[in-house]
DNA sequence: AAGACGGGGAT
DNA sequence: ATCCCAGTCTT
């Protein structure tokens, strides 16, 4: 490559900007490893504003790595509660597990070894090595990636993971001697608040002179990415069983597979409406609401479907779900006194664990957001 | 190489 | 209401 005087100057003129523009954020007040492992982990695929009070209240539970090793799963979950991508929760803890075993409870520093742990890929690593230890590692993400494909003018798509190898390969070359903590992090806050996805505030960057994307009118169709399929629609139906007898006042739930989508997170029990578009819009159903019931009976819970109560929206990155709620009451049990125990702490034939709860289990019980809302605005309403 | 895997913000 | 954002793991 013959850039050497505009990648001389991105380099100078940026880590100038940044040690005077630079955001006072929770995991830059100290430079400890492990803050920055968590706070990367965090970041994956979610904004600095939304990942702030998820961070003070993470450290604030588990201020090292050996408290989070040795915590209870549930409690990790729990912190991670609406965040989203789930795994990243449960593979940190495994990681800090790892660390606690192999690296006698530091963050190891050494290239193979970060990216051996678990949910630490070829960012989070890079990331981890640079900011953490300022080792001359490349960490290129979305922001990375942008900011580079505008100021080089490269129209490589981004989704590739060739473009990605290509994009590190420039990224490590652009690090200035020594510096690797404090570029790699103004790489990133530049595309943060100043190279924006839409409507770059070029007028204030402190690279514009040599920016070739916008030299060449091109910073608004820059970086160049293969749109994603947009989620396909569920149907669905769930209930909102009340209890009765012993489970007066509290509401039926249930916990999913330990694997695959909104693993180990509690749920109202629902099911996928058969005939996908049949249900999309209405309302009404007795068919449905007979569905569900028939549904909780074969996993062992007898109820009486009551009524319609609304509609719930939740959108995934692959699916979007459409939700009929029900309002059920407990019937009486159908099952022999031996199976009714047996399902205290079994799971069904559907890999469900249920249990009864009043709105203190949702103090330690981890649901994804959809349902937490549905849940309060139930128990709200109850309690006036 | 492609799909699974959440949730929030901007317009 | 519709678009956008984009790391890691699994297949």
């Amino acid at each position: 490559m013959n850039y050497s005087h505009a990648k001389k100057f991105f380099s100078t003129e940026l880590l100038h900007w940044y040690m005077q523009n630079k955001r006072d954020l929770p995991w830059r007040r100290h430079r400890d490893p492990y803050y920055i492992w968590v706070s990367e982990i965090m970041l994956q695929q979610t904004r600095v504003d939304t990942v702030i009070p998820y961070f003070q209240r993470f450290i604030e539970r588990f201020p090292t790595i050996q408290d989070l090793a040795e915590a209870p799963e549930e409690d990790v979950l729990k912190l991670w509660e609406g965040l989203g991508y789930y795994s990243r929760a449960r593979n940190l803890q495994a990681a800090a597990r790892q660390v606690m075993e192999q690296h006698g409870g530091e963050v190891p520093n050494q290239k193979d070894a970060v990216f051996n742990l678990k949910g630490v890929g070829p960012y989070t690593a890079g990331a981890i090595l640079s900011i953490a230890f300022n080792q001359a590692q490349p960490a290129v993400d979305g922001n990375v990636m942008r900011v580079l494909s505008r100021y080089f003018l490269i129209e490589d798509d981004i989704m590739k993971g060739s473009t990605r190898v290509k994009m590190e390969t420039l990224a490590e070359e652009l690090i200035p001697e020594g510096r690797a903590s404090d570029f790699n992090q103004a790489l990133m806050e530049l595309g943060a608040l100043v190279c924006t996805p839409k409507s770059p505030h070029c007028l204030t960057c402190p690279v514009m002179e040599m920016c070739t994307g916008r030299i060449e009118g091109r910073e608004e169709t820059l970086p160049v990415k293969k749109k994603a399929k947009p989620p396909r629609p569920e149907q669905r139906i769930a209930a909102l069983v009340v209890g009765t007898g012993g489970n007066e006042g509290k509401v039926l739930v249930r916990q999913r597979p330990a694997t695959g989508l909104l693993a180990k997170m509690w749920e109202l029990p629902h099911m996928q409406a058969s005939a996908p578009g049949e249900l999309a819009h209405l309302v009404p159903h007795e068919p449905a609401m007979d569905r569900i019931a028939g549904h909780l009976l074969e996993e062992g819970y007898h109820v009486q479907p009551n009524s319609f109560w609304r509609m719930a929206e939740h959108t995934f990155s692959h699916i979007h779900w459409n939700l009929q709620v029900y309002h059920c009451t407990e019937a009486e049990a159908v099952l022999t006194s031996s199976r009714v125990a047996e399902q205290v702490e079994a799971y069904t034939d559907e890999g469900h664990l249920y249990r009864w709860i009043e709105p203190k289990d949702m103090d330690t019980m981890a649901f994804p957001n959809v349902f937490l809302k549905l849940l309060r605005d139930y128990f709200n309403i109850v309690n006036e």
